[in-house]
DNA sequence: ATAAGGCTTCTAGCAACTGGAAGGTCAAGA
DNA sequence: TCTTGACCTTCCAGTTGCTAGAAGCCTTAT
């Protein structure tokens, strides 16, 4: 794995570098995602510095939520130097405004399954408001 | 669609009145979630009264946010008369804690990427803190 | 020489549906 | 009567974001 193209790693190292496992790095290659990556001379996939970098991006993109196509128009603008700020902030004000969406969404389903939970003696007698609920459904 | 057996509706009325698409009850029955519906002369499914139930029962769970394999767990003991209520109890509350986590986590996200907008000029720009962050990563 | 480890490709599977194609069935209207 | 439209049937493919496994090549160490 010497190869005259130095400061190139193998999938492996860029796997450790940027924190995702080699078979997503592949994946996001397949789909299109990141760029096909340059090869070795023995066809192993060789990551520059810059690559790596990129893949780091992506990697704390997506612990940030956002979507993989969120992520590639994420992306488009890192690599465009024309950007206008503005089209990024619109992208995170949105990602913000449906984690938001689903944050109520979950909130509501746990204080209704608590609220139940709560009422249900929880012994080895059948009766149960929680089924109750399920199969008469007040709301 | 006049069957000697009354009472039994197709699936598109069965749909009607349990809130789930047709679509989506031949997948649960296709997977085994529940069990296959009777038939009417003419191949269509047959729903009874007790079946609309069941199906409500699995609509409501849903909506609660129960997995599949949970409402599988759920059915059974709903149809289980020797049940005990502590079994339904630990269902719900370990679900709680499932979507309390997830909550937890949607929070963060939600504040740091808020947390970077707010910084973001949002104009023309190139200049972006939200790019940068996804660059260098300070965390 | 061979074993271990990493790399390659390909395929298939997970959750939980959703959409579409190709065709059967039924009631009502021209 | 014929046809139209709205149902219903089955099966296959796509979605999102990976992850696991199989079969096989490359490299290094023993």
């Amino acid at each position: 794995m010497t190869d005259e193209s130095a400061g190139y790693v193998t999938i492996g190292e860029a796997a450790l570098r940027s924190g995702m496992p080699p078979k997503t790095i592949r994946f996001y290659e397949q789909i299109g995602l990141i760029r096909p990556a340059q090869r070795f001379a023995n066809q192993y996939r060789a990551y520059s510095e810059k690559d790596v970098h990129t893949l780091k991006f992506v990697h704390r993109a997506r612990n940030l939520g956002f979507s993989l196509k969120d992520i590639q128009a994420l992306l488009s603008l890192y690599r465009d130097r024309r950007r206008a700020s503005r089209d990024v902030k619109r992208l995170a004000l949105k990602h913000v405004a449906d984690v938001d969406r689903r944050i109520a969404e979950l909130t509501a389903i746990r204080n209704a399954i608590a609220g139940l939970a709560q009422k249900c003696h929880g012994d080895d007698r059948p009766q149960c408001p929680i089924l109750d609920e399920l199969e008469a459904g007040e709301h």
